[in-house]
RNA sequence: GCCGGAGUGGCGGAACAGGCAGACGCGGCGGACUUAAACUCCGCUGCCCGCAAGGGCGUCAGGGUUCGAAUCCCUGCUCCGGCACCA
């Protein structure tokens, strides 16, 4: 701790001084105080005169306590607030709490507690954490998602997407995870497809199950005009929604003893090139037709082979060049372009849920039919080559290359022509015919929203044996989580054991009836949230429409960037989903979207408390003050990069707002380790001392204003500390105390004020005090204006390269004409020297006279 | 394998549109203050040669474009993140 007992000495001009040290710990919190009582981040939402401007970080999950990776991303975007306040813009920047989920329930499994209460302790916990921050957040619009008053919205909108065809169930084969339950795809994880919360490994069960139409928006979820996100996140949705546009080719059954031939066998194909080359089939060991296709003799080898793709799959996946199996069927398919027979075959390469479930194998030119080809002994036939080799000879791989300077070969009246027309004439052809249609097939899937887990919302459906599927009616709602529900894992829906919770009436017959016993995927909660900020107390819809309208989309969302393909894609799916139903009237929920890098622990893993790395910034703001720690999380580097924790290098930043202390409430004192304290340099006039005061600091000004704007923290530091150096050069001199020095000081003070905001208003409140002014918040100051004529200097420095080679540096007057400058350049005694008698073939001023560079031969 | 990003001092990192590489900070060395230490402050600090003046070399490697390249182009290497047989 800082000892405020001790005095700074000071012998300056003015006299003897005593100034109290810089104590954060008795600073920070009487402002924090005094902020809240003013009201200062309360934001009136209903207010005309300045412009709206929706400020939003990614709400946290209560796990208990707020560690420094939290710090790292909320108090930056604290200072883009308070930046953005002082810039005249009416900020809205809310907090919440994500507050269902798994590792809750959990903890309350563990601890022999209810998850609510387990959640709540911890709320109020973050709460108190979050403060010390200094943080501007809205209070008053705290929305915590596991409020009845938040959750049954989730339920009302689940009944808008039923009504509107939007949600839907159905039976299949679905990633089970042991200890989550379902899960959608996105949270899948890894070739050995382990669960992304807990790590286990995924299995699958056919259940039925509740899914949200997502894919209808496929081609819009590709689309990122308008927005500014980062390309790292655009590219990972894209390659999630995965757009593939190819043809699909209808291949048929051919007659045999034991099935009637003649049905159709669709496959999905990127390739219609390569029709030709086609030399067997394969079908997903789910595919329909496999039943009723296979013969007797090969029966019992294909159910075997079907049983276990079903229970060896994750672990045969383990092997990332996993060897290809599968077995044949014992039946036959015909090629539509040539009439050929090709065997059909089952194999787990290939997936039910993509395409058709089916594909023509063309081993020639697909890596994976190669590697299948090879291990079955089954014929592979090159069909395009590049032009004069003719395709002959046996291939070594897979001929991949299908650019439209290959052309196809062994392909009847084909032959000759370029790979790409030649895909196009083959599907017009066949299009002629009905057997083939240009198709786009997508890797995303509808969202998967059952979990048969207790501590979610409760999915607001009924079963009854008359009427089926019932929704419940909108006035039942909220359909509450009962709190007494043995919710202890047993494999089984928690729900499913609570009597009074599972019975009910049917609101159609009146007859007894089930409740859906699964919860709705925490996702839900997260993907609607920041329009409930807005009116979080609203009771007779989930959002007031006027404020939505005026408010959103958010104008700037900060968050990691590791829901990518998770929170930030189901955002802007369930926002169109809105949209769709007429309660929103826009396509994208966030206009800018910024992730800022991972702390990682000490250990270089992901800060989490499951894994016990957390750093504890508590601990740290008792010793530095918050101030420190937010400028120094702010100057380890560019944002978006994160990186190791490691607190070394905290005191250079916390010396530095010692520095600003001393230069704002010390200016006559005198450094006693510095043998030139209180004088000027070396030939330099008070007057120069002055105008450069005032120079640096309008510079300082024009970059932190720019840095603030890219969210370049480090950088915009690193100016403020140059300037803060320079002022503590001048301290104890003749110019301290000038109109220029103090200008600089409360330019200074302006300028840390978003990103220390303590320290700077305790400085500013001081200063006004010293003045005998009235009180006003630094923190409701306008910006500064940089002063265009502060900015102008006399004399530049000016870099000599010979032959791009630096030499000299020349300082000259700045309106110096271009013959002059090239004369004294010349005249140099060390150009001279470097020139050494030849004569410079060209003298090119780079820049309008910034740097020059002579050249000879 | 595919997609995205990055390689700069002992370390974190600067360098806006091709023009002084290494801002700012850490660490290190030297000094002032102190009875002493801590704190604080001042100076030096890319590498090599040299007492110095000065010179040479330097932004992952190798080529190229240019008067001039950390920055642009080509080839390769390494690291980080994402995807996982997607036909």
């Amino acid at each position: 701790m800082t000892d405020t007992t001790e005095s700074t000495k000071t012998t300056g001009a003015i006299g003897r001084t005593r100034v109290e040290r810089y104590d954060p710990a008795s600073i920070e919190s009487r402002w924090q105080k005094k902020w809240d009582e003013l009201g200062l981040h309360r934001t009136d939402l209903h207010e005309e005169g300045r412009p709206p401007y929706y400020l939003l970080t990614m709400y946290p999950y209560p796990s208990g306590d707020i560690h420094i990776g939290h710090w790292y991303i909320i108090t930056p975007t604290d200072a883009i607030a308070r930046f953005l306040r002082m810039h005249g813009e009416n900020v809205f920047l809310p907090i919440g709490f994500d507050a269902f989920g798994l590792p809750a329930e959990n903890a309350a499994i563990k601890n022999n507690i209810n998850p609510r209460t387990w959640t709540m302790s911890n709320i109020d916990n973050m709460r108190r954490q979050l403060r010390t921050m200094g943080a501007t957040f809205d209070w008053e619009a705290e929305v915590v998602t596991a409020d009845p008053d938040y959750y049954r919205w989730n339920q009302w909108f689940f009944l808008q997407f039923f009504k509107a065809g939007l949600a839907y169930r159905q039976t299949s084969a679905v990633d089970w995870c042991p200890n989550d339950g379902t899960l959608a795809r996105e949270q899948v994880e890894g070739a050995d497809r382990h669960c992304w919360r807990c790590g286990a490994k995924v299995e699958k069960r056919d259940l039925a199950q509740w899914y949200l139409k997502v894919t209808n928006y496929a081609d819009e979820l590709i689309d990122f005009s308008g927005l500014e996100w980062p390309e790292a996140i655009k590219a990972q949705q894209t390659n999630w929604v995965g757009r593939s546009e190819g043809a699909e080719l209808v291949f048929t059954t051919v007659v045999d003893d034991h099935q009637p031939g003649g049905d159709e066998l669709r496959v999905f194909t990127t390739r219609p090139d390569t029709l030709f080359g086609a030399t067997f089939m394969v079908l997903a060991p789910e595919h329909p037709l496999v039943a009723t296709l296979t013969s007797p003799e090969r029966r019992a080898e294909v159910d075997a082979y079907v049983a276990r793709t079903q229970t060896e799959t994750e672990i045969e996946r383990l092997s990332t060049d996993r060897e290809k199996t599968g077995v044949a069927i014992g039946a036959d398919a015909v090629n539509p372009i040539n009439g050929e027979r090709i065997p059909i075959w089952i194999a787990d390469y290939v997936l039910a849920g993509y395409g058709t479930g089916a594909i023509m194998a063309v081993p020639a030119h697909d890596e994976r039919d190669f590697a299948f080809a090879g291990a079955f002994g089954l014929p592979v036939r090159q069909v395009v080559a590049s032009p004069g080799s003719g395709g002959g000879g046996e291939l070594e791989d897979a001929y991949l290359a299908h650019a439209s300077d290959e052309v196809l070969v062994n392909s009847g009246p084909y032959d000759g022509m370029p790979a790409d027309d030649g895909g196009r004439a083959i599907v017009a052809k066949l299009a002629e015919q009905g057997k083939a249609k240009p198709t786009v097939t997508y890797r995303l899937r509808d969202w998967l929203i059952s979990r048969q887990r207790y501590w979610g919302t409760p999915i607001p459906v009924i079963y009854c044996e008359r009427d089926g599927i019932v929704p419940v009616p909108e006035e039942d709602l909220p359909v509450r989580l009962p709190d007494t529900v043995d919710y202890r894992g047993s494999g089984e829906n928690p729900l499913g054991r609570d009597e009074a919770f599972l019975n009910v009436t049917c609101p159609k017959c009146g007859g007894p009836a089930r409740r859906e016993t699964d919860t709705m995927d925490t996702f839900i909660d997260s993907s609607w949230y920041w329009f409930r900020y807005l009116s979080p107390e609203k009771s007779g819809g989930p959002i007031d429409r006027a404020l939505v309208d005026r408010w959103t989309p958010v104008r700037q969302y900060t968050g990691g960037s590791e829901h990518a393909v998770m929170h930030l894609l189901y955002a802007r799916e369930f926002t169109k989903m809105m949209r769709d139903i007429g309660i929103v009237d826009q396509d994208e929920p966030f206009i800018r979207l910024f992730n800022q890098g991972q702390i990682l622990g000490l250990d270089g893993e992901r800060m989490s408390k499951s894994r016990g790395n957390t750093v504890d910034p508590d601990d740290l703001v008792a010793r530095y003050g918050a101030d420190t720690i937010r400028l120094f999380l702010m100057f380890m580097g560019p944002w978006d990069q994160g990186g190791p924790w490691s607190p070394t290098g905290i005191g250079g930043v916390h010396r530095f707002l010692n520095r600003l202390w001393t230069i704002a409430l010390d200016q006559h004192g005198l450094e006693g380790g510095d043998p030139d304290a209180g004088t000027l340099p070396a030939g330099e006039s008070e007057a120069d001392a002055r105008t450069a005061v005032r120079n640096a600091a309008h510079r300082t000004l024009g970059g932190v204003t720019a840095d603030y704007e890219a969210f370049h923290f480090n950088t915009m530091i690193a100016k403020l500390m140059e300037l803060t150096n320079l002022l503590m050069r001048y301290r104890g001199t003749s110019v301290a105390g000038t109109s220029e020095w103090d200008e600089a000081v409360r330019l200074a003070l302006l300028m840390l004020a978003p990103a220390a905001p303590h320290i700077s208003e305790e400085l500013w409140s001081r200063r006004l005090q010293a003045a005998g002014v009235p009180w006003a918040s630094i923190h409701s100051q306008s910006w500064p204006d940089v002063d265009p004529t502060a900015v102008i200097e006399e004399t530049r420095e000016v870099p000599i390269q010979v032959n791009g080679k630096l030499r000299d540096k020349v300082t000259v007057p700045t309106r110096i004409s271009e013959i002059e400058l090239e004369q004294v350049v010349l005249a140099r005694d060390k150009v001279r020297a470097a020139l050494d008698g030849r004569e410079p073939s060209k003298i090119i001023q780079a820049g309008g006279g910034r740097l020059v560079n002579i050249v000879v031969r």
